[in-house]
DNA sequence: GACAAATATGAATATACGTTCATATAATAT
DNA sequence: ATATTATATGAACGTATATTCATATTTGTC
């Protein structure tokens, strides 16, 4: 199925959102949000990190349409926006996990 | 199955693996890998970019074995070291392809 | 050994971006 | 209206890294 010819302008989206994935606190913010909506106080406690910090890649997932949003009062919740979030972390946990194995008997 | 806890060390095994794979010249290069091995000089025609660029990109594909390496005389061949790369192509292709009809229908 | 071809490596540069700090905005409550 | 809570935003800074250029290394051939 992928094993065709990709353009290069497909490459440069899959790029996109591979380094939209590809950052620590928004890894541990998409994780959180596996197991449903949260809000933004929620994701500051889960993901341990700074509220500026979280509000800013929250932007980004925002940006890059991994996230949508819904106001409640003065609250603010995000949820996953692509089911494919799902099996991009299946995929990725499944790599490290084997990687991981055949480290052991080096 | 990943909708458990997962700690801090694994989230940050898999920011690495997608920092790798977030990068337009090894993209190409794992894309071209994924018909079959291939040496440096295929290589640098298909991806279409210089020898040294190439040559560096390799490098980081190999330091995280996401590559495996074979030598026949002055060539130097390399081939995908892991059966999830496939899977993650596909899954990324697939949101990429997603994003694009929903795009269509604004 | 000298030379050529294939690949690797090191230094230098420029750019992207993650994080922090400070401040702004918006909604609610008193 | 003021104060408070929740969230967003902008500037500044430091670091990581993609790319280029020049050079090194390795292997084979003459």
């Amino acid at each position: 199925m992928v094993d065709q010819i990709i353009d290069d302008e497909t490459i440069e989206e899959m790029e996109q959102l591979l380094n939209v994935a590809s950052d620590f606190t928004r890894l541990k913010i998409l994780h959180a949000l596996l197991s449903g909506e949260k809000n933004v106080g929620e994701l500051i406690e889960i993901v341990g990190a700074s509220q500026s910090l979280v509000s800013h890649q929250l932007q980004v997932l925002r940006n890059n349409r991994l996230v949508s949003v819904r106001k409640d009062k003065t609250r603010v919740y995000y949820r996953l926006d692509d089911e494919h979030i799902n099996m991009l972390f299946e995929v990725v946990y499944a790599h490290v996990m084997e990687k991981r194995m055949k480290k052991e008997d080096y």
